[in-house]
DNA sequence: CGCCTGATTGATCATTCTCAACGAGAGTGG
DNA sequence: CCACTCTCGTTGAGAATGATCAATCAGGCG
C-alpha cells in the first residue's frame, strides 16, 4: 500500500496537544489514506500526532504475520508518544485521516520548563498504561462473546453513545484487536443480532445499532 | 490470609526510589508474609513500593474470581505508581517479602520542583506501558508453548540469567500470568524438559535450569 | 461483466480447558 | 515416629471453545 502524505497547513496549536508542548509549539496538518503506514514499529520517533479525523490502528506484529492491535485511536485521541528514541509499534490509517503532527523534538524542548505540560504527559502515558491493563484482563481471560461485548461497549462509550454508531474497522481488525479469528468475531456479533442486542444498518454491517447496552453490559464479565 | 507488616527501619533512601523522590524523601521498610496483600484494587494509593526481597504480583479479577496478573516484580523493581487517586490493580506477596515504601505525597510534592525526577517518573510509567504491550501481543496471539517460553526467557532476563534459577511463583500464578491454566502450563514444561530445554532441579520443580536457551528462543514466536 | 474485498455461515479440526486421579513434600498433632 | 492433611505439581481422558477450511453472497469498481 503506497503512502500519500499531504501537508495542508500549519498554524497553532490548541487543545490538549497545545497543554503538552507549551503555547509556542506549532504543528502541521497531514492526510493519511485508508490502509497507509503512519509510522512503523522501529522507526525513529519523530512526531506526535492528534486525530482529526479518521481512525488509525496501532499493532504489533510477530514474525509469521500474526498481529495483535494495541488500541484504536478516534478523532481527538493522540498517540505517538515515545520515550525512546524508537516506535514500538505501527501505526496505519484504517480509513482516510487527518492527523495533526508536531515535532517531537519541540516536546522534549518545552517539557522540562513546563511542569503542567510534564504532568499532562505523565497523564497521557498513564491513560494508555490503564487501557492496557484492562485490555491484558480481556486477552487473558474473557470468552470470545465477552470481548466482543466489550468490545462494543468500548467503542459505544468512545463514540459518545450514538443512534447509530459506525465502526471504522474490519472483522479482522476487531479480530486482532481482540485475540481472536475474524470469524469468531463474526458469530458472536450474529449472536448479538439474534438475542436483539443490536441491529445493523446498512449494507457494509459496520453501521450498529445498540439495542440493549444493558444487555450487553452483562454479557461482559 | 491475614497479614504481617512489621516496620523495619526509616532511613534516607538510595536508588532509584531517590531520583523520583528527591534526596529528602524518607522510607521505611515493611515485611509482608507469603500471600498477603500488600494494597487493594481500588484502595487509596498511599504509597510506592520498591522490593528488595521477595517476590510480588499484582492482578486484576473478574467478577467471577478469573484472575489476570499484569507483572510480577522481583527486587529492585518499584510498583504501586498511580497517577489516579486509587489502585488498579491488587498487589501481594508471592513469598516471604521485603519492601521499602515511601509516602505517595512525598513524591507528589518533590516532583513540580525537580525536572530529572519526572523524566524518571515519565520513565517507569513508560516501561510498564512497554511491558505491557509486549504483554498484550502475547496474550493475544502466541500459542501455549510459546507463551511459556517466553515466560521462562523473561524471567531468565531478569535473574540475569542464573545456572538454576528459583522461580518464586507457582504453576497457578504463571498460568494467570500467560492466560492459560496451570494444567497447561505444567504440559508445556514438560514438554520443554522432555526436549532437553531445561531441567528440573530439587523437590519442588521450581528450580529450573536452562539448558538450551537458544532452542528456547526459537520456540518463542 | 469480471474481479476484488469484506462479511456470513457451515463443517470439521485441534488446541486448550475441565475433570479427575495420583504422588511427593511440608506441616501438625498424636 | 507415624498417620493425617494440605498444598503443589504432573498426567490422563474427554469435552468444548475457538480455529481452520471452505462455500456463498453482496457491494464496489475497473
Amino acid at each position: 500500500m503506497l503512502i500519500r502524505v499531504n501537508t495542508a497547513s500549519r498554524r497553532p496549536i490548541d487543545g490538549p496537544m497545545a497543554a503538552v508542548a507549551g503555547p509556542r509549539a506549532l504543528c502541521s496538518e497531514f492526510k493519511y489514506r485508508r490502509g497507509s503506514e503512519i509510522f512503523g514499529e522501529g522507526e525513529h520517533a519523530e512526531y506526535i500526532y492528534q486525530i482529526s479525523y479518521g481512525a488509525v490502528r496501532t499493532y504489533k506484529l510477530l514474525a509469521d504475520g500474526r498481529r495483535q492491535i494495541n488500541s484504536f485511536h478516534l478523532p481527538g485521541d493522540m498517540f505517538g508518544f515515545e520515550n525512546s528514541e524508537t516506535h514500538r509499534f505501527t501505526a496505519e490509517a484504517i480509513v482516510e485521516t487527518h492527523v495533526r503532527i508536531m515535532k517531537r523534538c519541540n516536546l522534549l524542548e518545552a517539557m522540562p520548563s513546563e511542569a503542567a505540560g510534564s504532568k499532562k504527559l505523565i497523564g497521557f502515558v498513564t491513560e494508555n498504561l490503564q487501557h492496557a491493563e484492562n485490555h491484558m484482563l480481556l486477552l487473558g481471560r474473557k470468552t470470545s462473546l465477552e470481548k466482543v461485548a466489550a468490545f462494543l461497549l468500548e467503542m459505544d462509550g468512545r463514540l459518545a453513545h450514538p443512534d447509530v454508531m459506525t465502526l471504522p474497522m474490519s472483522r479482522r481488525d476487531i479480530a486482532d484487536y481482540l485475540g481472536l479469528t475474524l470469524e469468531t468475531v463474526s458469530r458472536a456479533l450474529s449472536i448479538l443480532r439474534d438475542d436483539k442486542i443490536l441491529r445493523f444498518h446498512g449494507t457494509t454491517q459496520r453501521e450498529v445499532e445498540m439495542l440493549d447496552r444493558e444487555k450487553l453490559a452483562k454479557l461482559d464479565a
